[in-house]
DNA sequence: TTATTCAACTAACAACCGTTAGTTTTGCAA
DNA sequence: TTGCAAAACTAACGGTTGTTAGTTGAATAA
């Protein structure tokens, strides 16, 4: 399974992931055809059957790569000695870094997981499942160390996500405010109505 | 334009309506088919075109129903004569509520909306970008007056629209914990992440 | 040189799409 | 009972979809 490279020189499959994913960011995945993303790369839509087997396979690899991502640098995370505080903030860092960073990747893959097939779709769901209930465990810590209100950790896990997902929002506004500036008044909203 | 209700005895097109509603949810705009549609309505999709005169048009109806009732709590919000924090509270509310009991309208309304033709595309996303701005003033006054901590307005907007917007998240889990309970915990945590 | 692999091409298929036209059924008002 | 309109039906059209088959030229290895 080809991963998404950031840097050096692209192989095809890779140019091809990477169109593909603009693609079904700006239109959606199923209002994406294989003619119009030929078309972006210069090369017929036959052809791209010469590097992929399928249009799932496409949204399949963007949406693994991106689960990938998040969950190796959970276990980094949870791996350190950091108070839970420390470990929700770097995380939330490190989501919002992605968001900025890989933007359709991530975009895509919390839109049109849906339109994955089985076995990839539940394999998608758990993995994610798991994610959250890791993070919750980060939380309800916290919250046993008298660090954190007393919320339910999921719904604290949620509503983290979501809100630092609000950068997805931000990108198509106006830009009179750094992402960086965006990035910090959302981890100091998230994490002073965390904090006891 | 037929108004979606919510009690007494539906017209066929509410009916279909409120179908279009779900399907489009489970399974997207784009890939939700007329024959489908009229499969779950017990009638042939021919049929569907002497109610309606497009899919767009249920998509349409739809997006334009839930903006409206935004827009209509916002304008009672705007003229009552609460502080800043209560008429967030009170709108956060009316957000959590209309996505509880409006939940296959508004999660398509969130989602679908690129779907939308000119020129009803282009009057949709004016019609949020004024309700941001209206909710971001808001947001600004209690700011001016020391209530909230001094974060960028939109920023503090966005944040809180996406917080609001876990519950859907939520629905599709099968946690034991009310929904009433998840909403206490979701305006908390936005309101003491704003409190100065 | 020759053989092989790679990656592009053209052409087309079978399925499905939203939608239209024309017709038949149904239920109510007269 | 008759007349009429609403709402269902059947059949089909033109277009698009993802994908396959078979071919061709260029690059690479022997």
């Amino acid at each position: 399974m080809a991963r998404l490279k950031t840097s050096g020189i692209q192989s095809r499959k890779e140019q091809i992931l990477d169109q593909a994913a603009a693609l079904f960011k700006t239109k959606g995945f199923n209002a994406t055809t294989m003619r119009h993303l030929a078309e972006h790369l210069q090369m017929e839509a036959a052809s791209l059957y010469n590097h992929i087997s399928s249009k799932e396979e496409l949204l399949r690899d963007i949406c693994f790569f991106v689960a990938d991502q998040f969950n190796e640098h959970l276990a980094q995370i949870e791996a350190d000695p950091f108070p839970p505080a420390q470990k929700i903030e770097n995380l939330l860092r490190f989501h919002i870094h992605m968001l900025i960073t890989r933007h359709n990747e991530v975009y895509v893959s919390n839109r049109d997981w849906k339109h994955l097939k089985e076995p990839h779709l539940s394999n998608f769901l758990q993995t994610r499942r798991q994610y959250e209930n890791r993070l919750a465990a980060i939380v309800q810590q916290g919250i046993e160390l008298g660090q954190f209100r007393r919320v339910h950790p999921h719904v604290a896990t949620l509503a983290m996500l979501s809100t630092v997902r609000s950068i997805e929002y931000w990108q198509r506004s106006k830009r009179q405010i750094s992402s960086r500036q965006v990035a910090e008044d959302l981890i100091t909203l998230i994490l002073k109505g965390m904090e006891q």
